[in-house]
RNA sequence: GGCCCGUUCGUCUAGGGGUUAGGACGCAAGAUUUUCAUUCUUGAAACAGGGGUUCGAUUCCCCUACGGGCUACCA
C-alpha cells in the first residue's frame, strides 16, 4: 500500500518569474509526504502560453529544488515512465477529454466572446456563467442544434464550460482539513478549454493527474474554492475510483498587516521571497533570494517546514532526513502563518553554528576572493571560521566578522586608550613583540598565561593592557577571544601587528 | 456581495473537559566573556466575544466578530 504513492507538485513559471517561498514549501510537503511513505516525486512544469517564453524560468525552478535538496524522481529534467511533463507538450489529449464530457453532457460549447462577458461584468456586478443565465448566453445549450453546429463548422472562436448542476452537493475528504462541502449551484461554470485550444488548469489537472496515475497532490489553500471542480470532473470523466486525495496547505502570510505574502512584502521589508536570486528578463531587476542571501538551504527547509508544522515534541532543529521520517500530514496547522523573518535568520544560525566547517568552506573561500584575498591554507580558513562561526547569521557575516584575520588593520580605534597611554605601555609591548618570538610553543593557553605573567612583571593592570592588545591585532574592540585570535594570527603576524600598529597609540 | 477556510503570548506553535496553559523567535534584566557577539539564567507576554452542553469549558456545539482565500478564456 505505501508504495503505491505518487505525489505531484506542479509549478507554473509565472510571467514575473521567481519561486515564492509558498511555493517552496508546496514542494518541500509533496517531497515529505512522498518520501515517507516511498512513494514518488513528480515534477511538472506548467508552462502555458502566458508562461511559456520566461527565459530561464523553467532551469531556474530546477535550481532552486536541487539546491534544496528537493530532487524529484521524475521531471523535463529526469523523464520517468509518465512524461511529458511540460503541459506543452501533452496538448492532444485534453480537447478529447473536453468533447467527451460535451458529448455525455457534462459540458457545453460557449461562444460569448470575453468583451461580451466584461460587459455583462460591468452591467451586474456578481454576475456569474452559472446554471442561472447560461441559457440566456449564448452556448450549445442555449441555441438551436444546426446553429451550434454551423458556428462550430465555421470555425467561430469558442471555449468549453463545465455544466454545473443547478442543486447538487460535493463534498470530499481534505488530508489537512476533513470533510468540506460545496454547493454545486453556487459554483460557476468554469472554462475547461479556452478559445485558443489550451486547457484550463482545471481541466490540465485532472487529466495529467490521471494520466501520470498521480495518487496525491499537496496545493496551495487557495485553490480549495475550485477543489469541487476538479472533484466533478474526476467523476464525469468516469474516473472516480482513481482520484487523488487533497491536501490543502494554509497560506504564507505577510509578516505585518494582512494578506499573502508578496514578493513586494519582501522588497519593502527587506528580505527575499524567492528562494534564488531571480533577474526578470524584460526589466533586468534583480530579486534576491535566501540562497544568495546566505542561507543554509537545511536551515531554509527547516524554517520552510516549521512554518505551519511541527511534529509534537519541542524540536525545532530538524535535518531533512528527520523531516522525512517524522512528517504526519495530521500535524500540519490549519491557519496562515506570518513569516517572521527574524526566526528564520536563528535557524540559518542555529544551521551555521551545527554544520561541518569543511561545507561551508567552499561559499568562505568564494567571499575571500571576492574580497581579493590571495591564496591562503585551507588550514588557516578552516581555523578562522572555527573562531568566528558562532557569531555569524549568514554566510556573507564572515568578512564583517572576520576580515582582520587577511588583512591588516587599515585604522586603529585608539580613542578610548590613547588618553591613558604612556612610555611603561609602548616599552611593554616593544619588549612582549620580541619575547614572543622566542616563544616556541604557540597555542593560546600559554599566551595568555604568558602575556598575563610579563604584565604581572611590570607593575601595571591587566585590564590596561588587554585592550590595547586587541586594539593592535583586529583595529578594533570587538572579534573573538584575543588570545585564539594571537593563536591563529601566528607568532610572526602578531609581532608584526603589534610593532606597525605602535606608532598609532604614541602619537 | 456570494461561497469556502481559519482564530492559543507581538510572531511560529504545543496542549486539551479540571494544567501554575508548555516551548521557540523577538523583547527586557542578570551572569559569564577584562571587547563585541555567542552562551547561560530569569522575566514580561495568549486561549477573539456571546450563548449553550456540563458539576466544570480555553478545549465540544451554535451565533457574532475578526482575519484569509476564491469569485478570469491566470495559475
Amino acid at each position: 500500500m505505501s508504495s503505491q504513492r505518487k505525489v505531484r507538485v506542479r509549478f507554473a513559471p509565472s510571467p514575473t518569474g521567481g519561486l515564492h517561498l509558498g511555493g517552496v514549501r508546496t514542494a518541500l510537503f509533496n517531497y515529505l509526504y512522498a518520501r515517507h511513505h516511498g512513494g514518488e516525486f513528480i515534477l511538472r512544469i506548467e508552462d502555458t502560453d502566458q508562461t511559456r517564453f520566461v527565459p530561464g524560468a523553467e532551469e531556474y525552478i530546477n535550481e532552486c529544488l536541487n539546491w534544496c535538496g528537493l530532487t524529484p524522481d521524475e521531471s523535463p529534467n529526469n523523464p520517468g515512465g509518465f512524461g511529458p511533463y511540460r503541459q506543452s507538450e501533452r496538448k492532444t489529449s485534453y480537447r478529447q477529454y473536453a468533447e467527451q464530457l460535451v458529448n455525455d453532457g457534462f459540458a457545453y460549447y460557449a461562444f460569448d466572446t470575453a468583451e461580451e462577458l466584461e460587459e455583462h461584468r460591468k452591467e451586474e456586478p456578481n454576475f456569474r456563467y452559472s446554471h442561472e443565465n447560461r441559457l440566456k448566453l449564448r452556448n450549445s445549450l442555449s441555441l438551436a442544434k444546426e446553429d451550434t453546429k454551423k458556428l462550430l463548422a465555421d470555425g467561430h472562436p469558442h471555449t468549453i464550460r463545465i455544466k454545473m448542476p443547478a442543486d447538487d452537493t460535493v463534498a470530499f475528504d481534505d488530508m489537512i482539513r476533513g470533510r468540506v462541502a460545496f454547493e454545486t449551484g453556487l459554483v460557476d461554470d468554469k472554462v475547461l478549454l479556452k478559445a485558443d485550444g489550451m486547457p484550463t488548469y482545471h481541466l490540465a489537472v485532472v487529466v495529467d493527474d490521471m494520466a501520470m496515475e498521480i495518487s496525491h497532490v499537496f496545493r496551495g489553500e487557495e485553490w480549495l474554492p475550485s477543489a469541487p471542480v476538479h472533484i466533478l470532473l474526476w467523476e464525469r470523466l468516469g474516473w472516480k475510483e482513481k482520484m487523488p486525495q487533497w491536501a490543502h496547505l494554509p497560506l504564507i502570510l505577510k509578516p505585518d498587516g494582512n494578506g499573502k505574502l508578496s514578493k513586494r512584502d519582501g522588497d519593502r521589508l527587506g528580505f527575499p521571497v524567492y528562494a534564488m536570486n531571480w533577474t526578470d528578463a524584460k526589466t533586468g531587476v534583480e530579486t534576491k533570494g535566501f540562497r544568495e542571501m546566505g542561507f543554509l538551504s537545511e536551515a531554509f527547509i527547516n524554517m520552510l517546514a516549521v512554518l505551519g508544522w511541527n511534529d509534537g515534541t519541542e524540536q525545532e532543529i530538524f535535518n531533512i532526513e528527520e523531516l522525512v521520517s517524522k512528517f504526519s500530514v495530521d500535524r500540519i496547522g490549519k491557519a496562515g502563518a506570518k513569516f517572521d523573518f527574524e526566526k528564520a535568520k536563528w535557524f540559518n544560525h542555529e544551521w551555521i553554528k551545527k554544520t561541518d566547517n569543511s561545507e561551508i568552506l567552499p561559499q568562505i573561500e568564494e567571499i575571500l576572493n571576492q574580497q581579493g584575498v590571495s591564496s591562503q591554507s585551507l588550514d588557516y580558513v578552516s581555523g578562522v571560521l572555527a573562531l568566528v562561526k558562532e557569531r555569524m547569521i549568514f554566510i556573507k557575516d564572515f568578512w564583517e566578522q572576520a576580515s582582520f584575520f587577511f588583512t591588516v588593520p587599515e585604522s586603529y580605534d585608539v580613542e578610548a586608550v590613547k588618553p591613558k597611554w604612556n612610555e611603561n605601555k609602548t616599552t611593554f609591548f616593544k619588549n612582549i613583540a620580541s619575547e614572543f618570538r622566542t616563544m616556541e610553543e604557540w597555542i593560546a593557553s600559554d599566551l595568555e598565561l604568558f602575556f598575563k605573567g610579563k604584565i604581572a612583571e611590570s607593575g601595571m593592570k591587566i585590564g590596561e593592557l588587554m585592550m590595547p592588545f586587541r586594539i593592535m591585532l583586529v583595529g578594533g574592540k570587538f572579534g573573538p577571544d584575543v588570545f585564539e585570535i594571537a593563536e591563529v594570527l601566528g607568532k610572526d603576524e602578531v609581532c608584526v601587528r603589534i610593532e606597525s600598529a605602535l606608532p598609532y597609540f604614541t602619537q
